[in-house]
DNA sequence: AGCACGCCGACT
DNA sequence: GTCGGCGTGCTC
């Protein structure tokens, strides 16, 4: 009966770099039945108590002494023996503890929280108390049993060497306590224990006053299924003591049971077949179906251009492999995971689709993981982490909007969902759906050199034709004395669009264009105190306040660098365009998105449904109204100003500049009535603008790789970008020096180190920022030892204060 | 990460 | 002479 499962080995939740590795674990008897590969455990580790997940098991160890597992935490595992692979390739490509790669893929829920617990010895002795604090501290626990670490150390007098010295003494016991804060919500199920003759006889027996008893045992005798408490109650308005006592005369039984939360209970979707497909998505539909129900792994751009209906390809080819027995991940942009998006999916899947929304409560995103985990639902829809489902048998992924930069995790572990999902798609062996009507360049390279197959989607599903493109030089308004936010051509077309009351949208790029403060005289803009970025001017509480830190100050009066008082605001935020809008278009009903009008929670989808229901002529708005929203009553889009990503230190501005004005043009006109895109820009012989207008999305990419192989972007190679920070300017640089100093070593042959420099923002919080980049071939058969070399940066350069993240990107 | 063990300055 | 500072190293 010896399942093998001795040994079991352990990654211990302390993410360091001495303790990024497996530590083992006698297995207790008990536990071998439910522990698994994936299981959560705790374990006694140095004096303390953590947890763990079990990777792997072994016969014997090298380690001098075993301890034993304490307690296995679940009895279903959290994560699969192939999403602890999964983690372990993460760290390994990712650059991070393991121990970090793993807790990314659990909902937050089941993180360890530890407290150090304190209580009076059993046999505690009175004598020899001294302290006022000791006093105090046995009393409180007189009092209330246990304390917290923290609590005991709140009173007056108490501190760690006292606790300490009563601990010695033995007076005192400390022990710590791993555990989560899952509440798995209950329900009670009430039975009846009874045969329908014995609850008949049971009822005549009953006291004559006891009517309320009689009538649940009428009900059970008419109706012997079990059913919830809470049902039961409100159906015969019994009171909860009334149930209690027929269970205790042994007529009724109750039962606790883990309950799901629903948290779309009091919604009701309507049902929804699919749509007949055209030839073109036909034929996408089968490029996915035929590997799916082959169960091979492949990989599939489906590049279709705004309108052309993917959503409805993804849809059919889910439900195919749904018939095939396997399992389905969709992953959104976390801003397009809207309530029409949800109604799709549910009303095409019902309750076999589980939704990981931003939105739910901690223990609602348990429970639709744990729908995911039992086997309950067959397919996830969600933003980034829904990646991570726990399921068995995947047969698709499908990433929509692919290009989108928020599949990549900016916190460790640095993970691009993109890359994990082919990983585990080639596990699984199953199909990769990228979609998108403006790829990122990797996934076009790959599909244009073979890596993934390529199909598109070029025609509109109605047929509508693409929406008209003006592209407006500013420089020339400028020439002809229009000096307003508006040029000519997008003030008519406002006009014009209202005057036929239709709908129009307005898009500011937020990224480095919004207001600021000048002094006129010496031309300083005011900048944050604790980063190197100007401050932004807020209209409605007249402050000034930082995007990066969020330091608010007041308007000054005077300049704070020369103290005069000729200071003024400048450039354009949202606030700014509609005070013009009103000025130049009076009468226009303007709803405005941004930053400050979304704050409050639910107000981003209010803002939203008063536009759909034509409550206003024109939404104004930035990078949040770009995407996905579908109004048809929207003829005209207008771009305020389309270079302001263009001139960003990074080398996908141009393609970033191409997406959004390909993607917002593609909210113009997508019903009945023809649409049109005004594009204003200082820079309207730049490829990106000039190739979004014409939607020649062929030689924007062409051009693009070809520039990005002449300089040595990825996908032509790979990179890793270091980013050091501390609190101290020459601390940094020195850092970042002895860093460059120390992997030059372990470069490999055709990798170069380039830097130290100033990072784009080099200061943000009071921290000074530099950069250090190794690009690298992208086939490299010998490291040279550079992973652990970077590996060790963390903790090798000795600086307490000095924080080093490694982003890695063209794997 | 945390905590123990270990080696040098100001206090009963 | 001891209490306690925080440097180093380990946790199966």
């Amino acid at each position: 009966m010896d399942t093998g499962k001795r040994i079991a080995r352990v990654y211990v939740d302390v993410a360091a770099e001495g303790t990024d590795k497996p530590f083992d674990y006698r297995v207790p008897e008990e536990m071998r039945p439910v522990v698994e590969v994936g299981s959560r455990v705790r374990v006694p580790f140095g004096t303390r108590k953590r947890m763990g997940y079990v990777i792997e098991f072994a016969e014997s160890s090298s380690a001098q002494r075993l301890k034993a597992l304490s307690e296995v935490m679940d009895i279903i595992p959290p994560l699969t023996p192939e999403l602890v692979e999964l983690a372990r390739w993460i760290a390994e490509v990712y650059l991070c503890p393991v121990i970090t790669a793993l807790h990314a893929m659990v909902p937050a829920m089941l993180k360890g929280k530890y407290r150090r617990i304190l209580r009076l010895d059993p046999g505690f002795r009175e004598e020899g108390l001294l302290s006022e604090g000791e006093t105090r501290l046995v009393n409180q626990l007189r009092k209330q049993g246990e304390l917290s670490l923290e609590q005991a150390l709140q009173l007056p007098g108490v501190n760690r060497s006292l606790i300490k010295g009563l601990i010695l003494e033995g007076r005192l016991i400390s022990e710590e306590r791993a555990g989560d804060r899952v509440t798995r919500k209950r329900i009670t199920w009430i039975r009846p224990a009874l045969e329908r003759e014995e609850l008949a006889q049971k009822a005549e027996k009953l006291d004559a006053r006891a009517k309320r008893q009689k009538e649940v045992l009428r009900h059970f005798i008419h109706e012997p299924e079990e059913v919830p408490l809470p049902a039961l109650l409100s159906r015969l308005g019994a009171a909860r003591s009334t149930v209690k006592r027929l269970v205790e005369k042994g007529c009724l039984q109750w039962e606790e049971r883990e309950e799901y939360r629903d948290p779309f209970a009091d919604k009701t979707f309507q049902p929804a077949s699919p749509l007949p497909l055209t030839p073109e998505q036909e034929q996408a539909f089968q490029s996915i179906v035929t590997p799916l129900q082959a169960g091979r792994y492949h990989p599939v751009l489906l590049h279709g251009v705004t309108g052309s209906g993917k959503t409805e390809v993804y849809l059919q080819a889910i439900m195919e492999a749904l018939k095939a027995g396997k399992q389905a991940i969709v992953l959104v942009p976390e801003i397009s995971l809207t309530p029409q998006m949800v109604e799709r999916f549910k009303g095409r899947f019902g309750d076999r689709v589980a939704v990981l929304h931003s939105g739910l409560s901690g223990g609602e995103r348990y429970d639709e993981w744990r729908k995911i985990r039992a086997g309950g639902v067959q397919v996830a829809v969600g933003a980034r982490s829904a990646i991570f489902a726990p399921f068995t048998r995947l047969g698709l992924i499908i990433i929509d909007e692919e290009h989108e930069s928020s599949y990549k995790q900016e916190e460790q572990p640095k993970y691009h969902a993109r890359e994990v999902a082919r990983q585990r798609c080639i596990h699984h062996g199953a199909v990769l759906v990228m979609g998108s009507a403006t790829p990122a360049v990797d996934s076009y390279f790959r599909a244009r050199t073979g890596g993934y197959e390529w199909v598109t989607l070029m025609n509109r599903v109605h047929g509508r034709p693409f929406p008209r493109v003006d592209v407006v030089d500013m420089r020339q308004e400028l020439k002809e004395g229009n000096r307003s936010i508006f040029s000519l051509p997008l003030r008519e077309a406002l006009a014009d669009c209202a005057d036929r009351g239709e709908q129009a949208v307005l898009f500011l790029n937020r990224r480095g264009f919004s207001t600021f403060v000048l002094c006129r005289e010496c031309g300083e803009a005011v900048g944050c105190p604790h980063c190197d970025i100007s401050l932004t001017y807020h209209r409605s509480n007249r402050t000034l306040r930082c995007h990066y830190c969020g330091y608010t100050e007041g308007m000054p009066e005077h300049c704070p660098s020369c103290g005069s008082s000729h200071i003024r605001y400048f450039g354009t935020g949202t606030q700014r365009v509609e005070e013009e809008l009103a000025r130049s278009l009076p009468g226009l009903r303007v709803i405005r998105m941004d930053v400050d009008t979304t704050h409050q929670k639910g107000a981003h989808e209010r803002l939203l449904s008063a536009f759909g229901a034509g409550k206003a002529d024109v939404l104004l708005g930035t990078q949040m109204i770009a995407k996905g929203l579908d109004f048809p009553g929207v003829t005209l889009v207008g771009v305020i100003a389309a270079d302001t990503t263009l001139h960003l230190p990074d080398f996908r501005a141009a393609e970033r500049t191409f997406q959004l004005l390909t993607q917002v043009s593609g909210r113009a006109g997508r019903h009945e009535k023809s649409g049109r895109v005004v594009i204003q820009t200082y820079s309207p012989e730049h490829y990106s603008i000039r190739m979004a207008a014409d939607y020649d999305t062929e030689t924007f990419y062409r051009r693009e790789c070809k520039l990005r192989k002449i300089h040595r972007y990825p996908p032509f190679c790979g990179m890793f970008t270091l980013l050091f920070s501390h609190t101290d300017r020459a601390a940094v640089m020195r850092a970042g020096m002895k860093a460059a100093e120390r992997l030059k070593p372990f470069l490999p042959e055709g990798a170069e180190l380039l830097g130290p420099v100033p990072a784009p923002i080099p200061r943000i919080k009071d921290r000074f920022r530099i950069q250090l980049m190794i690009k690298h071939d992208l086939h490299i058969d010998e490291w040279n030892g550079l992973i652990e070399a970077l590996r060790h940066l963390r903790t090798g350069l000795g600086d307490p204060e000095l924080r080093v993240s490694i982003d890695r990107e063209g794997l």
